[in-house]
DNA sequence: TTGAAAGCGCTAACAT
DNA sequence: ATGTTAGCGCTTTCAA
């Protein structure tokens, strides 16, 4: 920066105010400091920048994994709404171990984000500590907290389950089976679990037709056995719920593979509203959260947390939507 | 860093070499700053670490899409192999644009990563400055560059789009179309596209069959709409190649709403062996190109040179496999 | 094994 | 609109 002060014959300070955009600089010095820093091949320190100004313009955000296109699209949505202001996504991922979430969690704050995202409401003491010893902004997402730790935009993932329950008794349902993981490790699976529990009892229906399919994230593959493993116990199961629509998918194919009529022998649900969901035959009923747009409300709660415009803890409820497709009915 | 020395009774000096595991450390010395590190709340500071050090950990990295399976397997391989040596991941995503690649990769050599893998061989001039100036390894992802920038760790991706038309040809087909994006933007999609003109000219078939199904990367509904119009505008089709395998599953349920028998009407192909390959029904034929393994190699190679027992640009060349399904025969 | 001095490249704060 | 001074929190370097 001082070789393009010498070269543009400006102080540094100029220099550094024609890289920020700072309004008090003519337009002949930052023309002058332009073409010096372009000669110069000058690339602007970030680093020296955050140290200084204790400003990194970095948005820390954990997900549980980065191949998941409903988590992808909250990034995106996060990503798009921060990017107006210059804030840069540090992005981790806890492959569904809150152990593991707490290490990245301190090491993404060694990086001194501005505000911290992370998925869910489940987290170890010692993760809590460290985000409120932060003293910055942290949104919760994908969830409702039982006790936030700042603000929140999610949804009841129980609730969101009990829906498609209440739609598959409405569809004249009775034996309905539960796919999903292990209860132990993915908390927004064990949430629609209990929702799907508390439905079925709320409805007199028995809800112990649960299939355990292994370890988060169930893929297509386990769907597919756990299918296999409910239409050989249970076999008069006449509709399935399943923790996500890639496991619904692969559900529905082992009915397919099976010669088992879908929907008319068994009903299948999924959950997320994946891209596969709306395009597979037939296509599977499911829970649509809006992973963008929780992406992007939170990015909106950060930028207002930044700007003090946000005096109290906000919690930003999402409403699931239903999306009736014809795996689940005529 | 200082009250931590005070209260430990040491030397900053002696804190920091606490902190970066330095052997030349008293256990006794240690433990005392780790209690007062604890006990005050400290977090370590990596700006400031990365601003004196010239050293940031981290590692830049851009891929077209964040919602795409294929690239994750990459980041995995990518992330796994890094974190071993404390080397954390910039993950920047380029929606399939050279432009928007351009401003992301200034972007991110702001922060003075270590190093940085860029996915495609096709890069504007001024990217291409960028990475030569900034001096630190660069590998190129995904493709077989004609002009490497530095490493590269990759496919052609026309040769494997051959292996699926030998394939097809093999089964006896004929009539062979391609469903792929706007040539513009995608650059391996481009290929693939060439991969399969060239392959159908050396088996002296007619290679004009080719549906444009719009930008990249070209979603399930893409995929399903192209095959609606190949069906409508060439019915005699007898085998479909897609870009990808989730156009050609897109591709696959639109044959079976309209009845058409995959494969004994039409076959269908696709690239990538993302899960839904392996478990539809029937299951799709397509070429792994080992993307986990693409992360792994480059995270070794980035390795390597940093440690300076690299003196020559590698080419590390990844042979994909052809996996043949029911899709595209018996 | 430990410490003291200096400085990484920027920008806050103040001055003009 | 521009310049000067000092310092962000670490680590390099040198010394003991």
């Amino acid at each position: 920066m001082i070789d393009i002060a010498r070269l543009a014959g400006v102080s540094p300070m100029t220099v550094s105010r024609a890289f920020k955009d700072d309004g008090r600089v003519s337009d002949t010095a930052r023309a002058a400091v332009m073409q010096a820093a372009d000669q110069l091949g000058y690339v602007f320190d970030s680093t020296a920048s955050a140290l200084r100004s204790q400003r990194s313009d970095f948005v820390a955000v954990t997900i549980p994994s980065i191949n998941n296109a409903n988590f992808a699209d909250t990034v995106r949505g996060l990503s798009d709404g921060l990017r107006a202001r210059g804030l840069q996504i540090l992005l981790g991922y806890t492959d569904y171990d809150v152990q593991a979430e707490e290490t990245l969690i301190a090491q993404l704050l060694r990086r001194r984000p501005e505000a911290m995202v992370v998925t869910g409401g489940t987290h170890t003491d010692r993760a809590r500590a460290l985000l409120d010893k932060a003293a910055i902004p942290v949104v919760e997402i994908w969830d409702l907290p039982a006790r936030p730790i700042g603000h929140v935009v999610g949804f009841s993932n129980a609730a969101a389950m009990g829906m498609l329950v209440d739609h598959l008794v409405g569809q004249g349902r009775r034996r309905i089976a539960f796919i999903g993981g292990d209860a132990a490790r993915d908390t927004r699976g064990t949430d629609r679990r209990r929702g799907f529990v508390a439905a079925m009892r709320r409805h007199g229906l028995d809800a112990t037709r649960l299939i355990d399919a292994g370890a988060p994230p169930i893929s297509m593959a386990e769907g597919a056995a756990a299918m296999a493993e409910l239409l050989a116990r249970l076999p008069d199961t006449d509709a399935v719920v399943c923790v996500s629509d890639l496991s619904a998918f692969g559900a529905l194919s082992e009915c397919q593979r099976r010669g088992v009529a879908v929907p008319d022998r068994v009903a299948i649900a999924g959950f997320g509203d994946y891209e596969i969901a709306a395009i597979c035959v037939p296509p599977l009923t499911t829970v649509n959260p809006f992973p963008g747009r929780i992406g992007a409300q939170a990015a909106a709660l950060i930028l207002q947390a930044l700007d003090g415009t946000l005096p109290d803890p906000a919690l930003i409820g999402i409403t699931p939507q239903l999306m009736t497709r014809a795996s689940t009915g005529s």
